[in-house]
DNA sequence: CCGTAATATTCCTTGACAAGAATATTCCCA
DNA sequence: TGGGAATATTCTTGTCAAGGAATATTACGG
């Protein structure tokens, strides 16, 4: 995993541009009046998460329709996924760890 | 989803300090030893990692044994999950758009 | 209690990045 | 083809965070 993803994440206006994406595509406009961001940051935003990967643009007329790319969030899961399948045995683990520690 | 857990992973060392720590617990020194980092880099950064709840601390003797913290991983698996849900959904949804789009 | 191992904290400098304002670019349409 | 709508870029400024070096703190063992 690298941390690109979590980069473009960290946020608070990406995350909620994501967040707003996740329910269906959006033109810059769109997203700044949902928002309530200007523009320009808006532009810029999208820029970060497009050079991240994490959303494509389709060109209609003027307006730029920006969608969520699944591939970072698929990867995002999977890195989660082997968490989670060591996560029981982690959890036995801390106590035999700290155990041994103890006893030096 | 609030932005604290990205804004911890997306430093690299600190995501180094993840990844090892999903092996098992580690103390301080181990994983300044593992990851070749100076030892004060650490602290800070494990302190960073708790602040965002990562992480939690078990002292024994001098040495501090630092550990995954399940929640905010489990909360980044769910917030995923209500993207997956929508998936299919939104990438079909992207054509319908477009071309609702393009018509004006 | 003293020395030392283990960890934490402070201070400093530097680089990255976000917002604002202004401007540039792109592209449709009358 | 020129005007306006939609979006992108540039420049500046302020803030924040990371690394390095030095030092402080904590807590065990003798």
């Amino acid at each position: 995993m690298n941390t690109r993803t979590f980069s473009a994440l960290a946020e608070p206006n990406r995350l909620r541009i994501v967040e707003l994406l996740r329910d269906r595509p959006h033109s810059v406009n769109e997203i700044a009046t949902h928002l309530e961001l200007r523009q320009p940051q808006v532009s810029k935003h999208l820029q970060s998460l497009s050079k991240a990967g994490l959303v494509t643009v389709h060109p209609v007329a003027q307006q730029r329709i920006y969608a969520l790319q699944p591939e970072p969030f698929q990867q995002l899961d999977d890195w989660l996924n082997s968490f989670e399948r060591s996560w029981t045995k982690r959890l036995s683990k801390l106590d035999v760890y700290l155990e041994r520690m103890k006893e030096g």
